[in-house]
DNA sequence: TTTAATTTTTTAAATTTAACACGAAATTAA
DNA sequence: TTAATTTCGTGTTAAATTTAAAAAATTAAA
């Protein structure tokens, strides 16, 4: 009969944002020993009387203060050795956040918070560059068959950015027309009044993603699917 | 500053098997309180220096002696109350089984292990009920995009046994001659030169999957794919 | 020897996907 | 003010794939 069980419970947090053709993800750098100074992803441990989604809402606001517009659980890590000190099993989650909310203000924890773009990350502490690597694996398989592109834009974006923001997650080209013609025949994003100007050429309406119409359609068997090759 | 955390972190395994048109799961009737003389999922604590994947391998053995062809993470569960004693953290698994490998063995801790057909279910311990619901729907999910239903299956078997096991998973039928087709345009299963009488009417040849071939060809992005309505 | 059951092959029709180019509307530079 | 540049917006056709359907082949059971 083993003694009593010594494990502790964190959670983890790998928050992408998206702005300008650039994937980003949000980091703090640690205050403390172990990685003291590293960069790592926002997370701690979970306490005795929050769920586990609670404890992850709580830590990003405590330690980046950033608004979160998507969050699903990624993945649970729990090898014997991934934290030097003591056994911790950390139940990671996968964030998205829109571009007008990228503002960071650090509080308790964290020395610092900060967004980094996927093409330029420091080394992180632990194991995070696996979890944030399934992350990156498990944004762009959802990318493709939910509209969760759309978690990453502002409310009312042009066409151009939900192209730009495919072929970049998607580290591939796109045509450009029957990429638009696809979405369109969803039936599940609709044309605003305004149009954007962002610098020279045409302006671009503003489109919107309808979601109570698009969870109607899921409901009718719809089944979201962009295929990149 | 909370004081020291007390959660403990247990594994839970929803594993599936599957033989004459009837997908099944492997429980066990518990022997302790609480939910004493209950079904349950094959479970239990996590020991101090094993990994994850260990645990819920040596916790399948001991408790149903079961042998296991396919084993993924599931889902952590996490909420304050799921377990009525103190704080639990399950990270659940999900496995699949061969015909042949069916047999139980009931050794240490559980009374008693069992299958039990999906459709003729007995109420479940702890929040098993919503382990097992979400289990069957990644094992509907990944049969469309991923190869495991030969891992539900004996190495060789019938083309019928692959299309039956797609319509009683999916509870869908599927056009026989189009799904046979497709299958085989994939080029990862192979005839051999066996053949096998079941009853009455021609005898079947029987195929077998070929792993390698598949690996060979997800390395140059080939994407299976199973699509029903 | 006939009947029933099940596996296989073939063909045709319908749908989906892929490839492809230019005019419109605005800004910027000459 | 004119010309050049940038980005937006749009349709058609050919190829490939998927779906649908019928018929033939093989064997066990009656």
């Amino acid at each position: 009969m083993p003694a009593i069980q010594n494990i502790k419970v964190a959670v983890d947090a790998v928050v992408f944002g998206y702005e300008s053709k650039k994937l980003s993800v949000l980091l703090i750098k640690r205050g403390v020993e172990p990685y003291k100074d590293s960069w790592a992803l926002p997370g701690g441990l979970v306490l005795d009387d929050e769920s586990l989604e609670t404890a992850v809402t709580r830590e990003l606001k405590e330690e980046t203060g950033v608004t979160i517009n998507y969050l699903e659980q990624l993945y649970s890590f729990g090898a014997p050795k991934r934290d030097p000190r003591n056994r911790v099993v950390s139940v990671s989650y996968f964030g998205l956040v829109r571009p007008n909310h990228f503002t960071i203000k650090a509080d308790t924890d964290a020395d610092e918070a900060q967004w980094f773009s996927m093409d330029e990350l420091p080394s992180l502490a632990f194991d995070h560059k696996v979890i944030l690597e399934m992350a990156q694996k498990r944004l762009k398989g959802k990318l493709q068959y939910e509209p969760i592109g759309f978690d990453l834009l502002n409310k009312e974006f042009p066409f151009s950015d939900l192209e730009n923001l495919y072929t970049t997650i998607l580290e591939h080209q796109i045509d450009r027309r029957n990429f638009r013609k696809k979405i369109l025949s969803f039936g599940i994003i609709e044309e605003t009044d305004k149009i954007h100007q962002q610098g020279s050429g045409r302006p671009a309406k503003l489109f919107k993603f309808n979601k109570k119409k698009y969870d109607q359609l899921v409901a009718e068997d719809f089944h979201f699917e962009i295929k990149i090759v």
